[in-house]
DNA sequence: ATTTTCCCCTGCCGGC
DNA sequence: TGCCGGCAGGGGAAAA
């Protein structure tokens, strides 16, 4: 699923490929994918504009106007933006939404088989990221992160630390996949209370996000279920990934069998000896309940 | 205020 | 062969 790497990875290859150039038309396919629900809006406030900028704040994509608007976009959990120098073949997109046409010819198409994706025209003078999510977290790369930023936004917090990290007015841009990637890299146990960490396990914690975050980006994204880059391509993260979705498979590190189990109503996957859970009993092997249907690690 | 639960969507896959 | 339940998970709204 696009996380913030696979979308910075869209953002690098389509904004050489878009600025300065002009929109001259646009098709709207399905009229859920614009909010508000109302595809005129969106077409009009496209139509013969120039690209100025394409950007990213947490997941979401976005597009400066001449006009001063933005179109921003988000592709949620299945959704695709195509560059292409010219016209998509016929049947080539199956879950085609919308399909934007440039001045040199090119397009860019957005797929989304599950239908979450979503894209809207935010008004000029409006903070793109604010207008949408209303409150969007620290960049996780940016200089403002810090372990002791971290710590600050984990402290008293007694949810688990695994659904805090994807809690996005916290820190934007982290999804289901990076935050398990960086606690097994971090040796924490995705059930701690996020509050309760030393001082050198958020250390590790802040180090492990922004390390896993530059790998992905440098693979090109994590092409597990339908990610594709924005020239359709596939990434090369899968292959790097340390536990995720790897239930069943030995750790990377000490080769202990991973475990997986649904964690904030997320699948989330861990290595039980890497990651003990101080607070919790048996982090052995033989843990008698609770890991009997955890044997699909079938992936790749 | 924080935390948890439910829901949106649809293709795919294993089981029967 | 085909139907069916379960699964995947980003994010927002509603409930606890």
């Amino acid at each position: 699923m696009p996380e913030l790497p696979e979308v910075e990875t869209i953002r690098a290859q389509l904004a050489p490929r878009l600025v300065g150039r002009r929109v001259t038309g646009i098709e709207i396919r399905d009229p859920l994918l614009v909010e508000p629900a109302d595809p005129a809006r969106v077409v009009s406030a496209l139509q013969g504009r120039r690209i100025e900028a394409v950007e990213r704040r947490g997941k979401y994509l976005l597009c400066a106007l001449d006009s001063g608007a933005t179109l921003a976009l988000h592709l949620r959990m299945t959704g695709r933006l195509h560059w292409r120098a010219g016209e998509p073949a016929p049947g080539e997109e199956r879950f085609l939404r919308a399909l934007v046409r440039l001045d040199d010819g090119a397009t860019v198409s957005f797929g989304d088989q599950r239908r979450f994706g979503r894209m809207r025209v935010v008004p000029a003078g409006t903070d793109p990221a604010e207008y949408w999510a209303g409150r969007l977290g620290i960049e996780p790369l940016g200089d403002a992160f810090t372990a002791r930023r971290l710590a600050e936004l984990m402290a008293g917090r007694a949810a688990a630390i695994k659904t805090v990290l994807l809690d996005q007015s916290l820190i934007a841009g982290l999804g289901n996949m990076y935050a398990d990637e960086a606690l097994f890299a971090a040796r924490v146990h995705p059930a701690r209370p996020a509050g309760s960490l030393s001082d050198a396990e958020y250390r590790a914690l802040h180090r492990a996000i922004r390390k896993r975050l530059r790998v992905a980006i440098a693979a090109g994204g994590a092409s597990i279920d339908s990610y594709r880059d924005g020239l359709g391509q596939p990434g090369r993260m899968q292959e790097l990934l340390l536990v995720h979705r790897r239930a069943g498979e030995p750790c990377p590190r000490c080769g202990t069998i991973i475990l997986k189990r649904t964690l904030g109503q997320r699948a989330t996957y861990w290595c039980p000896r890497c990651q003990p859970d101080p607070a919790g009993g048996p982090a052995h092997a033989g843990t008698p309940e609770g890991t009997r249907r955890d044997h699909e690690g079938v992936s790749r």
